[in-house]
DNA sequence: CACGATCTCTGCAACGACTGCAGAAATGCG
DNA sequence: CGCATTTCTGCAGTCGTTGCAGAGATCGTG
């Protein structure tokens, strides 16, 4: 399936690797701020203009597979048959996400803490969730026929989003409290039931707005 | 009202519009990155310290006055009287904010494509909406005797401002459309309108969501 | 294995944003 | 006018980021 993994490729993987998780490391130790790139590439092993190759920017470094991520959900959204909504290419994007966002995932917990103590990081992530709410506002108005501008796919789409950011929080607070990893497995939410209860306020107001339009003057 | 403008209180604010000014044309013309700090400074007449004293980041050059803007949400949201609801409150401030958001002021026109035309500012933007959102949603919260962390809240909250993007928006494309000011302040929506217009669909949401509650396993 | 072709890593130099500091300049007050 | 306070400025330094060219590693091939 994938391409043939080289000694090239695989070194470069290597790499990627160990810089990413001395970064991490560091982020999550002394902060983001205060943590420099050549303290990076020391600690990977790398020079410090390797980093910044593999990493344009520091950011990225905290945001490893966003792209990928969103791109899975772009091809999720884009490749849906006739019969299938955007609802449901979202169900199943997020069903196969979730296993990723678990607070089991020791990785995924040290991002989490690093973008909660850092403002720039915060606003880089808003970033990308602004991102994937447009693209699923569109796959909404295409679903009920209107346009990406009216106010009832922006609506749903944002109150669906509302949804993961509880979600996030919630792994967060979890991650805060206990430290039992087998506590947390067994405590953790299902994304996708989550979800279709966002879906019950969505349906309501999409309805309540079709049923009442606006007025004209 | 105001404290005692003196000549010294008068010079600095002066000085904060010179240089602001100059930053606006700059980035409409050449871009915001392109743009650097002494050009602004030159522009401006002062030095390019003296920039970076006003405006400790190249953004806040762009986004100048969100701070209060935020501000005077929370107040309203603080001091709002026992029988005033969280909503009430937000109406009144959208009322009280919107003609600043009118597409006839030019500065206001600038901004926004500036920010339109920059990665990095959305984001900023993004995280300062988010931060808004919160505040919303916590007062949202209180109205309903709910948690910060459910459900309810929170999407009611990200609905709401769905809106104001929706909003936004609008005014952009009406800006992009057509030069003639007159047209443009015709044509401004009301806000007010739009907001308890997304309102129905939130009351609906939320509604749906109480007379349907979670299953439990 | 050897060898050229290709790709990757590295050091260098430069630019721009940002900051702390100390002296110069301007302002307010008696 | 003379003094205290505030503001502005230039300087030096750190850090992130980028372009470039040469050193080094890897690859495919003979």
């Amino acid at each position: 399936m994938g391409p043939p993994l080289g000694h090239r490729e695989r070194k470069k993987q290597r790499t990627r690797e160990a810089i990413l998780a001395a970064a991490l490391a560091r982020f999550d130790e002394r902060g983001f701020h205060a943590t420099t790139i050549p303290e990076i590439a020391e600690a990977a092993g790398v020079s410090p203009r390797t980093v910044s190759s593999y990493f344009p920017a520091k950011e990225d470094l905290v945001f490893p597979e966003t792209e990928e991520t969103f791109e899975r959900l772009a091809s999720r959204l884009a490749d849906r048959e006739p019969g299938e909504t955007a609802v449901d290419a979202l169900r199943a994007w997020i069903a196969d996400e979730a296993p990723r966002w678990d607070a089991a995932d020791a990785q995924a917990r040290i991002q989490r803490r690093i973008v909660a103590s850092e403002e720039t990081l915060q606003a880089h992530e808003q970033h990308h969730k602004a991102r994937a709410q447009r693209m699923v506002a569109a796959a909404i108005a295409d679903d009920l026929g209107a346009s990406i501008d009216d106010l009832e796919p922006q609506m749903a789409a944002a109150a669906t989003f509302a949804v993961l950011e509880v979600l996030g929080r919630d792994v967060e607070e979890r991650e805060a409290r206990v430290g039992d990893v087998a506590c947390i497995a067994e405590g953790t939410v299902d994304a996708v039931a989550l979800l279709d209860r966002a879906l019950i306020f969505v349906a309501a107001g999409v309805r309540a707005l079709q049923d009442d339009p606006p007025g004209m003057g």
